[in-house]
DNA sequence: CATCAATGTTAGTGCTTACTTACTGTATCA
DNA sequence: TGATACAGTAAGTAAGCACTAACATTGATG
C-alpha cells in the first residue's frame, strides 16, 4: 500500500476546499478551473484527474460540506435549562452553524436552481431536521404547560426565520451589521413573550412554572 | 422629434425585461447577451447599440426594478386598525411586494458581492427604510401605550425576517411551500403576542419578567 | 535499483463569449 | 424626395473557457 495515497488525498481535499472558496466567491461559472487549481496549489491538469468534469468537482464541494449538524445534538442539554435561557444558547448555536457554512450556503441560496434533484433534496432534508427538532422542543413544554398553545413546527420556523435573515442581512446583503447579541437579546424576548403561557394572574404562576421545569429535569 | 423613438423605447424595455428574466434564471455569467437578444426578439447588434455593455444592461435592469415601494403607502390605513389586524395586512402586503420583485430579489440575493457600490447602497436604502416604517408604527403603539416597551427596530427587523425568510425557502430554496395564509395567521399571532402590553393587573408583573429577563442576558 | 502512482509542464483543441465592422432595409418627416 | 433614426444581416475578432495529449519529474515502496 502506497502511502503517496495520503499525498493524493491531500490534494484532493486542497482542490474541494479551493472550490468551495471560489465557487461561493465567484459563483459556479465565474470560477474558472484554472483558478481553483492555482488556489490549491496544484496544476489545472491535477484538478481533471481528481475529478474529469468541473461539474464532479463541484458535487464533491457540496457534498463534503453540506452536512449541517443540526440542533439535536444540542437537546438534551437545553432541557435542562429554563427556556428562557435556553432560546439564546439555541440562536447562539444556529447562527454559529450558519457562519460555519457561510460558503455553502452562499453557493445554495444563489444557484440552488441550477442543481440536481437528488442535491437539493440533501439540503431540504437538513433544513427539515432542524425545524423538527426545534418543533419538538416546543411540543414538549407545550405538554407540561409552560408554553401556550401555537403550531410548533410553524413556530419553528418563525424563530429560525428571524435569525436567518438577520445572518442573511449580515453575510449577504451586508447591511451594517447589528450586534449579534443584541439581536438574540431582542428577539429571543419577543419570542419568549409570544410564547409562553400567560397563567393570568402572573408573576407567582411564571416563577412555579419555572421551577417546576428545572425540577422535572 | 421623431415618433421612431417609440418604437426604440419599445425595443429597450423589451430588452430590460428580457435581461430581468434571464439574469435572474441564469445569472449574470449564465445569460448570454445572444440569449437576451433573442429572448426580446431583437437582433444581438441591436442590443448593443442600446447598451454598450453588458454591464450597461445589467444596471439598467436594476435600476428599472429596484424600487421597493415600502410599505409607507400602507402606513395611514392600518393606523386606523387594531394591532391584531393591522399586522396580516402589513405581511400580506410585505410579502406580495417581494413576490412581485421576486426576479430582482433573486438576481440581488445571489450576486450582491459583483455590483457595484452604487447598486448596493440604493438597495440598502431601500431595505433601510421599509424597517424604519415598520419600527416607527411600532413606537406610535408604544408610545400609546398598545405596545410594551422593546427595541422598535429590532422588532421591525424580527418580523419581516421571519416572512423574508418564509417567502425565501419557498421561492429559492423551494421547500414544500405551506401555505400563505396560515403562515400569515401564525407568525403575526406570535409576533402579537410578544408585543402586546398585557392588560391591567398582569402588566406589572410582566414589567418585572422583562427587566429581570434584560438583566439575566 | 526498479517500479509505479501522483504531480508538473507545455502546448493545444474546440467552443462560447462579449463585442465589432461594414453594409442593407425601412419608416418617418421636413 | 431625401435626410434621419432606427433595426437587420452577416462575418468576424480576441479572449476565455472546459478539457486533452504527450512527456518529464518526483518520491516512496518493494
Amino acid at each position: 500500500m502506497k502511502m503517496a495515497a495520503g499525498k493524493s488525498k491531500g490534494t484532493k481535499e486542497k482542490l474541494i476546499e479551493a472550490g468551495l472558496k471560489l465557487f461561493s466567491e465567484k459563483g459556479y461559472l465565474g470560477a474558472s478551473t484554472k483558478d481553483i487549481a492555482a488556489r490549491a496549489g496544484v496544476a489545472e491538469l491535477t484538478l481533471f484527474r481528481h475529478f474529469p468534469k468541473k461539474e464532479d468537482l463541484f458535487e464533491e464541494v457540496v457534498n463534503t460540506y453540506t452536512f449541517l449538524p443540526a440542533l439535536k445534538g444540542l437537546l438534551p442539554e437545553i432541557k435542562e435549562m429554563d427556556y428562557r435561557e435556553a432560546l439564546p444558547v439555541i440562536a447562539r448555536r444556529f447562527l454559529r452553524q450558519l457562519s460555519d457554512r457561510r460558503d455553502l450556503i452562499r453557493i445554495m441560496q444563489s444557484e440552488f436552481r441550477l442543481y440536481p434533484e437528488q442535491v437539493r433534496e440533501i439540503y431540504h432534508n437538513c433544513i427539515g431536521e432542524v425545524f423538527s427538532t426545534l418543533a419538538s422542543y416546543f411540543k414538549g413544554l407545550q405538554e407540561k404547560g409552560v408554553l401556550r398553545r401555537f403550531n410548533a413546527e410553524y413556530a419553528a420556523r418563525a424563530f429560525l426565520g428571524m435569525f436567518f435573515s438577520y445572518f442573511n442581512s449580515r453575510e449577504f446583503i451586508l447591511l451594517e451589521p447589528l450586534d449579534e447579541e443584541t439581536v438574540i437579546c431582542e428577539y429571543t424576548s419577543l419570542f419568549v413573550n409570544g410564547t409562553l403561557a400567560a397563567k393570568g394572574l402572573a408573576t407567582g404562576a411564571r416563577a412555579q412554572i419555572n421551577s417546576r421545569q428545572k425540577k422535572a429535569f
